[in-house]
DNA sequence: CTGTTAGCGCCTTCAT
DNA sequence: ATGAAGGCGCTAACAG
């Protein structure tokens, strides 16, 4: 069955189809009975509008593109969610790519949004790709960054305090007494690895605690990373009494080396870790974790992107917007 | 900066239009110098095919609409991946609709698919918009239907053995030497209730046991019953023994009642669901499961949809593809 | 207030 | 092997 269209609303109304392409888009003046006639002969016709050809003459398609790391992840997924919620309220859809982390599909996938002609992108960036992500810019279409940040480049991010944050949570370690404090972290070469790692550093440093290289584990954000991580951790022969770990995957794999070395928490090894996924709170003991603001953080990234959508002219300067974590202590601390 | 066309190109080449898009399609005759000057000419304009502008012409957006409950419920979120995984290696995007049970936006989503001419899409149905998805498919749209199915739809489906994991999960509950056995179930409008109940009383009387009203929770599939339900069904003057809960939100709210009751699992309780997700296998103690192929389901579900893209005109019938589920036996019965 | 017209960027016969 | 021309469905000047 073929589509209807413009064209066949206007015959079957006796009107043109500029007529009722004004009373589809509701601008100019229209007379209330032409009005009429044109909205009776949509319903008759049984016509959708075909949004690529509006695409086409409008240059907007009322899309936005969102790539992230691992779909999988409660963190984006929670964060798709919040931005699903936020596009729909204003009219838009979502384009949904799943990196995997990787650069060459995170290139893939911005070239194929930048074809699609998505009206912005947002995105949690493997980092690879700053000058492919600079040419959507460059061409007006608005970026937001998510979660972490690429260093130099003039767009728009909306992030968590992971500095801070995780400063906060390691000296909270400190004062419940311990000294021997472990971290295992992600890649240093992304800001949420960075900058976790900084804030541990600063926090044993205002303590008068010396960094100690042994307890200090960096790999990738994944299970397996956490999982050896914390192995070699406690097969040290000076072992650490506490542990951060940096991301929720990583502290899955943490957790599951602790049990397979029966180690009791918190009376052997104090636990704690960034995120807050289901596991967390219904772990026994239950985890003391930092709580992201996650669904702002896509609320926000998504707001701040339909804002720029609709003001493309106005040049305004790069928003860098920090919403602070939440720390939930519990019973693993 | 505006963007190249094939215009640009062509006037860089010294050619017309026509050949720069046959280079760029690789289809007809094109001598090999020309081509070689058509590739240079894209490479120095810096020309990136419009794809909006192709579709209109071409009538296929090389992308597919998917439409879940919940983006955030695992089952979903591992079942977008795999579906963009496929779809990835197909050359198509996904458009990510999160309906939130609710038919109302469903109806919507399913209005801005058909608008933004997807070559098919994906739903796990609310099961209120029997005929919008029919008129996709009428419309030559393929429609793939997994998790659950509308009866009568006339459309693919790739959902997991419902029926028979809950008989058998139910069964293997009773040689265990239970008979009270609770059931905590969503609604029985859609067909992941339904035939999760069915299995439950099938087993139930094939071991001659009456099934007790009292012991049957119908509701949402989500926390909030799943918590109700295990507080009424614990606070019963003759509590169940054993309870089957049945997907992974329920038996979330129904492990917090549990343990707000202190009621300990399995010497007082015998706790098993359907699903698997992370707190599962964590849990203390670990909960058996009905563990659904969830990533095999999605794989299958972009396969079948591309393959029916491809061959729009063969009228093939409906598939309705049924994969196992896997009960993992752990010790929470 | 309404109709005519000119494209948006691309693919695809149809000539040559 | 290549070019010219029409049109996908729609919007937005521009006339009237």
């Amino acid at each position: 069955m073929k589509d209807k269209t413009i064209k066949d609303v206007a015959k079957k109304a006796g009107v043109s189809i500029s007529t009722v392409s004004r009373v589809l888009n509701g601008y100019g003046n229209v007379n209330k009975e032409t009005n009429e006639l044109v909205r009776k002969a949509v319903e008759e016709v049984g016509y959708s509008p075909n949004a690529i050809a509006r695409s086409l003459r409008s240059r907007s398609t009322k899309t936005i593109g969102l790539i992230v790391n691992n779909i999988l992840n409660p963190i984006y997924s929670l964060m798709a969610q919040a931005i699903e919620d936020t596009a729909r309220e204003y009219g838009y859809q979502l384009l949904l790519c799943n990196s995997g982390a990787n650069s060459e599909y995170e290139k893939v996938y911005l070239d194929g949004l930048y074809e699609k002609k998505v009206d912005g992108i947002i995105i949690a960036p493997t980092g690879q790709n700053k000058e492919k992500i600079n040419s959507f810019i460059k061409s007006g279409i608005p970026v937001i960054q998510v979660d972490r940040v690429i260093e130099g480049l003039v767009a728009d991010a909306v992030v968590t305090n992971n500095r801070s944050a995780a400063y906060e949570m390691v000296s909270r370690i400190i004062e419940n007494g311990y000294k021997k404090i472990a971290l295992i972290v992600g890649v240093q070469t992304i800001t949420t690895g960075m900058e976790r790692m900084t804030g541990y550093f600063s926090a044993l440093a205002e303590n008068n605690i010396n960094a100690n290289s042994e307890y200090i584990k960096v790999g990738h954000f994944d299970e397996n990373t956490g999982f050896d991580a914390m192995n070699e951790l406690l097969s040290l022969p000076n072992p650490p009494e506490a542990v951060f770990v940096c991301n929720n995957l990583m502290a899955k794999g943490a957790m599951m080396a602790v049990r397979e070395n029966n180690i009791s928490i918190p009376s052997q090894l104090s636990f704690c870790m960034f995120d807050d996924p289901d596991w967390a709170a219904m772990n026994v003991p239950s985890i003391t974790a930092v709580k992201q603001p996650t669904y702002e953080i896509g609320t926000k990234a998504a707001k701040l992107l339909i804002n720029r959508v609709n003001n493309q002219n106005k040049e305004q300067k790069p928003v860098h917007e920090v919403i602070d974590s939440k720390i939930i202590i519990r019973d693993s601390m």
